[in-house]
DNA sequence: ATAGGGTTAG
């Protein structure tokens, strides 16, 4: 080839660099004499960035600089953004040496380019140095200040600056949407997006990805078809990327038909269409389907495997999903930090704690344990097969901590029964999101759930509750999860009014048409004997669930209402809501209150035969007590004797109850023998066969067995009652007997409940007041 | 400068 002049030279590389051939362009690049001429230079430096061979581009500058070649501003400022999309902040840091040293001029772009590295490389407070001392400035520097706020997670400081630009353009809008919805504030992106419409900029291609994006995490579905339409109308559809975004955001929002029909669109596929395809049938179930895509797919990456991988795992099904670890790498395919997060989540329970050692193991091997989501992953893996210590040796050992980590530290606690490290973790937190509060509170509704870890940790669903207050006080907003967990507490401790004040509070906040919701408020309104408002909210109700149903049957049972728990189960039944081992436990109770002895029979066979559920000892309990209570004594006994699986002290109780109420002291003592045997300080059967044995007038087996019972400490136990009187909390122990306003609450309950308080004293007078 | 798909906490 001849030696072209400089301007040929130039024009020949861009060519070549644009046609993808780099090395034919550097072929002529070193072929021409006058290679210091800048042009030159910054062509060749722009065909690697073009061809993705930044690197390349930093080697050749590296070696014109070292050659005493002065660079001109265009070159200065293009390395310096090579340098910061390299991570390269030291290659970065010389060049600016290098400008200070030798006295270069230094235009608007150059210095605009070092904000952006030192923001890339976290250097906030250089980047303000140079923006400072800035003598102009331009759009391009107050945009790459706010997107350097913003992803550097100052979102304050980067909106500030926002408010403050003297002009903006459509990247700076986009930049501010852009940081708003990566910080998962999706709503104030779309809001921001919606003012950007009102002040008249023009939005681009990228805003409506951002939009999108919003749309797919809200599940916006109206909203994301509109910018659907937009992209048509703009001619910005043809592009494959907005295509991927729109598919991606059809997944989010459940709509499989529309991913498929937009993927039938792009006429020519890519890795990313293809692996967003997989994504979408594996996400929405369908894991089938995306197994045989991905197995059809022309070529995969990382990412490809990784969707499938996930996927796997979100449907449960962990062999497959290991078994493509093993695919991946015999396929010399490399597994990253992704790919473990995703088998690690697969491995959070008991079955799966080897497995979750060998791919911890793996995890060393390749050396990725210093990274965040692998911590986070382990932590929680950890935690969930209830090995605390090691989810804390991850913890403490972990370089580097977001709010991920803090929050499934404190979900390993809660989960493990200790309420107290979790709280004391949970006030150390240096950030907290929605999910940490929500963690916190539901670990403290798990723990005051049984009563056994409830006597270990002292824990209440009165703490859950007032964790709730807190949290409502607290900058952030309690979300349908939070109000699900806040009424549940509620039910457990039959706080009617502040039930009823809650449920204010989520139709203003426009939770009230979330299904869980709804679930928790027939649930708490059930179990408070408000029978009429579950009702009320059953039926306002659009797609009332089997949970639902379940609520309104359990809440009818539990108040004794046995006809209007047949009546309900009628409707259940035509409405098509399948039923599960729950409702069956109403039906069967309700039986037993109706003394419908067949009728309990039939769905205690049905149950089985039918619908295919397995009977549990709560079950089995519920056949006692209805045999049991009808008087059929020996048939309630030989129903235990059996029984496929080991009765508890509950199934014995029954019995030992219904033995209470016809006198049968020989079936009784059989009864109580065993849940001596099973729970041997269980002071209420002790009771219950001493009341059996009173009514048989065997006073001397009473006082036995009061003496037992007076060895074993049993006498006083502190029974502990809830008590909501107009709004107020009220606690009261069994033998507490100096509740301050004691008379006035028991008038006043008595106006309220009068023959209801007299039946309960009359029933067990130990406790003081039971409803 | 913003920029397609994959993960981890309730």
């Amino acid at each position: 080839m001849p030696h072209p002049n400089p301007t040929t030279a130039r024009a020949v590389i861009t060519a070549l660099c644009r046609a993808g051939q780099v090395a034919k362009a550097r072929e002529v690049f070193d072929g021409i004499k006058s290679q210091r001429s800048p042009d030159c230079l910054n062509a060749m430096i722009a065909g690697y960035v073009l061809n993705g061979h930044d690197s390349e581009g930093l080697q050749l500058f590296r070696k014109f600089q070292t050659s005493g070649f002065d660079p001109d501003q265009f070159t200065l400022s293009r390395m310096l953004s090579i340098s910061a999309n390299l991570n390269a902040s030291d290659e970065g840091k010389q060049i600016h040496t290098f400008i200070v040293k030798k006295n270069l001029a230094v235009d608007i772009a150059v210095n605009n380019s070092l904000i952006n590295l030192y923001f890339k490389c976290k250097s906030v407070g250089d980047a303000e140095k140079v923006f400072n001392c800035m003598p102009e400035r331009d759009v391009y520097t107050w945009t790459v200040m706010v997107s350097g706020y913003a992803t550097s997670g100052s979102l304050e400081k980067a909106m500030d600056l926002f408010n403050k630009m003297p002009c903006r353009n459509t990247v700076s809008w986009n930049s501010m949407i852009s940081a708003y919805q990566s910080e998962g504030y999706d709503e104030m992106a779309l809001d921001l997006f919606y003012k950007m419409r009102e002040r008249g900029e023009v939005p681009n291609k990228s805003t409506f990805l951002v939009v999108l994006k919003a749309c797919a995490s809200q599940q916006l579905l109206d909203t994301g078809k509109g910018v659907h339409c937009c992209l048509v109308k703009l001619g910005w559809i043809k592009i494959v990327d907005a295509r991927c975004t729109l598919m991606d955001m059809y997944i989010k929002c459940g709509e499989l038909l529309d991913v498929q029909r937009v993927f039938n669109e792009i006429s020519e596929h890519n890795i990313v269409s293809w692996s967003i395809l997989v994504a979408g049938y594996a996400q929405n179930g369908k894991i089938v389907e995306a197994e045989r895509i991905f197995n059809g797919m022309p070529e995969r990456n990382v990412i490809s495997w990784n969707v499938m991988i996930a996927g796997y795992v979100q449907n449960g099904m962990q062999d497959r999903a290991f078994g493509l670890f093993i695919d991946m790498i015999k396929g010399d395919m490399r597994p990253n930090c992704f790919t473990l997060t995703s088998l690690l989540s697969g491995c959070s329970s008991l079955k799966y704690t080897r497995s979750g050692k060998r791919f911890h193991g793996f995890v060393m091997k390749v050396g990725l344990q210093s990274n965040t989501s692998i911590g986070n992953s382990l932590i929680t893996m950890y935690g969930e097969q209830g090995n605390v210590g090691d989810a804390r040796l991850i913890f403490d050992t972990m370089p580097q901590y977001d709010v991920i980590s803090w929050t499934a530290i404190v979900a390993a606690y809660t989960s493990n029964n200790d309420v107290g490290e979790a709280r004391h973790i949970f006030d150390q937190m240096p950030q907290k999101n929605l999910i940490s509060w929500n963690t916190m509170m539901f670990g403290y509704l798990q723990n005051s759930k049984n009563i056994e870890t409830n006597i270990v940790t002292g824990v209440t669903n009165l703490d859950a509750l007032s964790f709730f207050y807190e949290m409502e006080q607290s900058e952030l907003k309690p979300d349908q999860f939070s109000y699900n967990c806040a009424l549940s507490a509620g039910a457990a401790i039959g706080a009617l009014e502040q039930a009823r004040a809650i449920h204010c509070r989520t139709v203003k906040r426009g939770f009230i048409s979330d299904l869980g919701v709804g679930n928790a408020l027939i649930t708490v309104y059930g179990k408070c004997g408000a029978l009429n408002e579950a009702e009320m909210i059953f039926h306002s109700m659009t797609n009332p669930d089997m949970v639902s149903w379940n609520a309104l049957l359990t809440g009818y049972s539990q108040n004794g209402q046995g006809s209007e728990v047949l009546d309900f189960y009628e409707k259940m039944q035509k409405s098509g809501v399948w039923p599960n081992r729950v409702t069956f436990v109403s039906l069967l109770t309700a039986c037993s209150y109706l003394g419908e002895v067949v009728k309990g029979q039939k769905f205690f066979y049905a149950m089985e035969k039918e619908y295919g559920i397995s009977p549990t000892k709560e079950h089995y309990a519920c056949m006692v007590d209805l045999l049991g209570r009808a008087g059929h004594l020996n048939d309630a006994e030989s129903i235990i004797i059996n029984m496929p699986i080991e009765p508890d002290a509950a199934v014995w109780g029954a019995l030992l109850g219904a033995c209470k109420i016809y006198g049968d002291t020989v079936i009784g003592r059989r009864a109580a023998d065993q849940i001596f045997h099973l729970e041997p300080d269980n002071s209420s059967a002790y009771i219950a066969l001493a009341e059996t044995l009173a009514a048989a007038r065997l006073w001397e087996d009473v006082a036995k067995l009061r003496a037992v019972m007076k060895e074993k400490r049993l006498l006083k136990e502190p029974g502990c009652s809830w008590m909501e009187i107009r709004n107020q909390k009220h606690m009261f122990l069994s033998d507490d007997s100096c509740h301050q306003q004691k008379d006035s609450i028991y008038a006043t309950l008595y106006s309220l409940y009068g023959s209801m308080i007299e039946e309960s004293y009359a029933l067990d007078s130990d406790l003081l007041i039971s409803v």
